[in-house]
This record gives C-alpha cells, structure tokens and sequence, in this order.
DNA sequence: TGGAAGTTCTACGTCCTGTAGTAGATGCTG
DNA sequence: CAGCATCTACTACAGGACGTAGAACTTCCA
C-alpha cells in the first residue's frame, strides 16, 4: 500500500503539519494563497488526503477541522523504509545512504543509534 | 525530479540489476513470461526506463541491450535521500527511522557509520 | 429570514501506466 | 539473393491519479 502524496496534497499536509492545532480548510487555502487556487480546490485535495488515510477530519460547527494521523517525521519515515524494502541487499543500500547524507545527518543517525 | 517508477518498471528493472551483464528485450521479456505479457509490452517498459535515465542501452547487431545507469543500492539510497528531503526536521526523521528499523539494519547502519 | 460560509458532487483535461498491434529494418540461412 | 525470423519504432487506447473548479445544497448568525 505505498500511499502516493500528490504535489498539492503535499502542500496542504505541509500546513497541517506545521499548524499546532487542527486546521480547517479555509486555513489551508488562505496559508497558500499565493497560489491562487479556488477555495473548493483546497477542499477537494483535504479530501482526497482524507481517503488516503493521511488526514481525518472533524466537525466543528459547520466546518471540518483537520488533523494528520501521523506527524511528518513519522511519514517520512514510513517512507524510507518503503523505499528500503525494495532492496534485497539492504545493508549495502544502507552504506550507501550513509555514504551521501551530510555530517549532521550522519549525527543525527549515531544519536539515534546509541538509543539502542 | 523525483522520477517514478511504476510496477511494471520496477519488474523490468530487477532483471536486469539481477543479471551480472547487459541483457537484451528478449532476455526481459523471458524472465518475466510468468506475467504473460507480450513482447512488444517490455519493449514499451525499456524504452521508458531509458527515457526516464534508468536504463541506457547499446546496440548489439539487430538488438540492443541495456544496462542500468545505476545500481540497486545507489539508485535505493537515492530514493532513501528523497524521501528525507521532505522533512524540516531531519533529525527527527532519522530518529523514527532508526526505531523502525530491525536490529540488523540498526548494524549495517553502525558499520557503514564507522567508516566515517 | 436572508445572507455568508461551508460542504458535497460532479466534471474535465492531462499525464502516467498497462498493454499491445502494425509496419518497417535487418541479419541469418539455404 | 530471397525469405524468414527478429528486432525496433511508432502509435494507440483505456483507466486511474492529479490539478482545478463550478453548481447546488446545508447551516449558522445577525
């Protein structure tokens, strides 16, 4: 099941992400009104993301407000191990991942690691 | 440019990561008559692999044959990266990541760590 | 009770994917 | 050299995902 996220779903997740509180979609559309995109736009994208099991939403008065099921780094990270498990040597894929990451990256996975 | 490779393009390429020299539309084809496509099918999936930069090819009298621009691992790792990419916190991600991971990647990742 | 704001449903063009046929090029074989 | 077996190039088409949004229905609030 490797849920694809769209380039306009990936925006609007972006802002749900990086809101604090559950987010309506007047929100989304007004945080991305550069792009000039209808209102209905924006809900059809929370929709689909809804049925893609990355939002879920609630009703609040007569709007809907919107939560991700899985916090970013959660989601990326599903995403790396999809992307690990279509290797038959993984180790090997590993030294390489590790070979191109930068210094920081390469702390960050050491910290991680000693954390057993 | 996050080049996708769909399923019938990632059949196509494990054949030829698994064989050990460049392999003919033929050679494709055979290895994965179990799906019962025609010919003609896997010459369609080759020419978009190349078009799509993984695949270059040579020609070989009447043939071609194809090699990949990349090996599994590389191109794996590469997907790895990207995925990473899309996150704000990187630390964090590899945090999650190297919880989810079995204690077997949890060592290649600390022996691929250990040469720097 | 009449908006203002929100929602649902439907729609449509485009691109990607799965799948393959047809026709043209080319090399082997007798 | 003529044919046949192969191989490639070009074209096609249906279905699903995506970008994008309008029309119509619902529901609060003043």
């Amino acid at each position: 099941m490797t849920t694809r996220v769209s380039g306009l779903e990936r925006a609007a997740m972006d802002v749900v992400w990086g809101a604090a509180a559950p987010v309506t979609a007047r929100e989304v559309a007004d945080a991305l009104a550069d792009r000039g995109l209808a209102y209905t736009t924006w809900l059809t994208v929370l929709g689909r993301l809804e049925r893609k099991g990355l939002l879920s939403r609630d009703k609040v008065g007569r709007a809907h407000t919107y939560v991700p099921t899985a916090s970013r780094a959660d989601h990326v990270a599903v995403l790396m191990e999809q992307a690990l498990g279509q290797a038959e040597d993984r180790a090997a894929v590993l030294q390489h991942f590790v070979r191109s990451v930068g210094p920081e990256d390469a702390d960050a996975l050491r910290r991680a690691l000693e954390g057993r």
